[in-house]
DNA sequence: CCGCTCATGTAACTGGTTACATGATTTA
DNA sequence: TAAATCATGTAACCAGTTACATGAGCGG
């Protein structure tokens, strides 16, 4: 058996935290997290979800009563065997390794822009980092009253990388202005 | 003429910033950049840059002392202007977007571990996170002296989100091994 | 001249995306 | 009863990966 891709983990992920949750929840959950990375299509979910029954990692229930045909998940001893090699692999590295960040990979290439437009970007980054700052923290208050302990965490999370990168441009732009 | 791709628009930029090079310095270079988002492949760069050049982004000049066929690629005004378009897109929180953290990610999930197993889950994280900190903070020395501005920059911001994530993961294990 | 690095390339695959399509259920 | 939402699904596509293959140039 091949390891959990990262939508395959989180998937199964979900359905642990979520028992009984339909393939339509897992999808929208995924649509609705705040990271870009899984869009939640229906073409990525329901083959995947189809996927892991045939691996016999979930269970899946139809309600007869329902004329859609809509089936609720849950993971079998497998499903939750898989689950935790996913959350735990042999090489922790491979998942603190430095995340991929458009705006640091554009900040190598600013010599392309004249000074101010460099100063412009900067600028406008930070600001819609800032309000990005202000979801998340909102979303953290949210959380802290009615979510779970790790979902205050994770949202925590959230707020500190983003703060950090807010504070970061603050600092380059304040440098380059200087320098001119 | 559709919009570059994030390895499109960092390789265009890479090459904007190292006119001349040929696309084994972009693979390699790419290869060894700290996110692990793209690997460098030959199979990526080589028909990118053929796709650039054929899109009139990109010009090569062949060495013809060079039995290899080693090209030197440089950016055309078009490449430029593309390049342009790249960096600052209209929506620019498309960038700025929180980033996919597979830590992050996994820590909505560790109810699926015992409490032991997820304090260990933690610290190791922690552990490594310690240490990619300290590479980060070597490469930031380096280029400090003999790197650009705008690498100095790009740096301190993989040192300054890593710290933050250490931070975050450490403030975590603290609360969780306090609440059991 | 052997092995390492430089340098380019192709083919099969993969894990997603977008766009489309269909129908059931609920709510105004 | 119309519109919105719930719910599932397929087909075409796409950008990248892995693995493989080839050969030139160079240092010991």
């Amino acid at each position: 058996m091949p390891d959990l891709s990262e939508l395959e983990g989180a998937v199964v992920g979900f359905i642990s935290v979520h028992d009984g949750c339909t393939p339509y929840q897992v999808r929208t959950a995924m649509a609705q997290s705040h990271t870009s990375r899984f869009s939640g299509s229906s073409g990525a979910i329901y083959p995947l979800i189809r996927r892991l029954v045939a691996r016999g990692l979930l269970a899946q229930e139809v309600r007869s009563t329902d004329g859609r045909g809509t089936r609720r998940c849950s993971l079998t001893k497998d499903g939750r065997k898989a689950l935790r090699a996913w959350l735990v692999p042999e090489d922790m590295s491979a998942l603190a390794g430095l995340a991929f960040d458009p705006l640091r990979t554009r900040i190598l290439f600013l010599s392309a822009l004249t000074s101010k437009q460099r100063l412009a970007f900067l600028a406008e980054a930070e600001s819609v980092l800032t309000e990005e700052l202000k979801v998340y923290l909102a979303d953290l208050t949210l959380k802290r009253n009615g979510g779970s302990e790790l979902e205050v965490i994770a949202t925590e999370g959230a707020v500190a990388i983003t703060r950090a990168r807010r504070n970061w441009l603050r600092s380059a732009r304040r440098h380059l202005a200087g320098t001119g």
